[in-house]
DNA sequence: ATGGTGGACAATCCA
């Protein structure tokens, strides 16, 4: 089993990035977010042509997430509060690919440490904790929790830790509430296969040269409850796409199961 | 150094 995660920052100005990614890598299940679009006009039969499935919740402008996969994924959800309408909807889409549950999340990035959006943030961490634990037991079932989660954990997860603390991405709250759902039951996929510094998964546009300077971030995540991490055999960044032209500011992160 | 670039969408908002 091939799982992968992409910040795709606009699926529409990025779709031969992922339709070849996708061709090339033959993952099982792809998790996209910031596809920006509202369902409407997803562009989901230049999918569907090259032969993928797709499930995806969106809205105009900002955040969407999208699953794409080589067989329909079953009890396909979208939302916190799956049908409210707003902001939240935007942010997550689940779907169960065999006994594995897939549950992409786009998290708030939070603005400024001062500003209301960091604290939708903190408290969009807590909605998600319940809403796993109201549809999941982490000793019983398969989960695997991937996507853009716009928190760098720990000092190797940034490029300057002393220069950069705090930061939105990078400060105590967003590692605490970060890690409350950690504690709910996961392990971490990326770091079980690469626990050495100099592995991230974004590098900010505004950094000249942030992939040759390795000025990134890891806030590209996947984690999986224990049963199932005990199956991952590899995790590995993939920068190829961003030799392409406009490459999206994220890189492809994927994971191997047995 | 508080900038810088990029996307959506039409004046700024968001990252």
């Amino acid at each position: 089993m091939r799982i992968a995660t992409f910040n795709c920052n606009s699926i529409r100005q990025r779709l031969s990035i992922v339709l070849d990614w996708l061709e090339a890598n033959r993952p099982d299940v792809l998790a996209l977010q910031e596809t920006k679009v509202a369902d409407e006009l997803f562009p989901a039969t230049d999918f569907m042509a090259a032969g993928w499935e797709v499930a995806f919740r969106g809205q105009k402008a900002y955040n969407g997430v999208a699953l794409v996969s080589r067989e329909p994924l079953q009890e396909v959800t979208a939302g916190l509060r799956d049908g409210d309408g707003g902001e939240s909807d935007s942010r997550l889409i689940a779907g169960c690919f065999g006994d594995t549950w897939i549950v992409n999340t786009y998290i708030p990035q939070g603005a400024d440490l001062d500003s209301p959006k960091f604290a939708f943030k903190l408290e969009w961490y807590a909605r998600f904790r319940n809403w796993l634990e109201q549809r999941f037991a982490p000793r019983q079932d398969s989960v695997l929790w991937l996507g853009d989660l716009n928190v760098a954990p720990t000092d190797i997860d940034v490029y300057a830790p002393k220069t950069i603390w705090p930061h939105v991405c990078f400060c105590q709250e967003a590692i605490d509430a970060w890690q409350n759902v950690v504690d709910w039951g996961f392990t971490d996929i990326f770091r079980k296969h690469l626990p050495e510094p100099g592995h991230f998964t974004y590098f900010d546009y505004r950094l000249r040269g942030g992939v040759e300077s390795g000025k990134g971030w890891r806030i590209d995540h996947l984690l999986a409850t224990a049963a199932l991490a005990a199956r991952s055999s590899t995790c590995r960044v993939d920068l190829e796409p961003r030799r392409r032209e406009k490459p999206s500011d994220h890189t492809f992160v994927v994971a191997d199961f047995d």
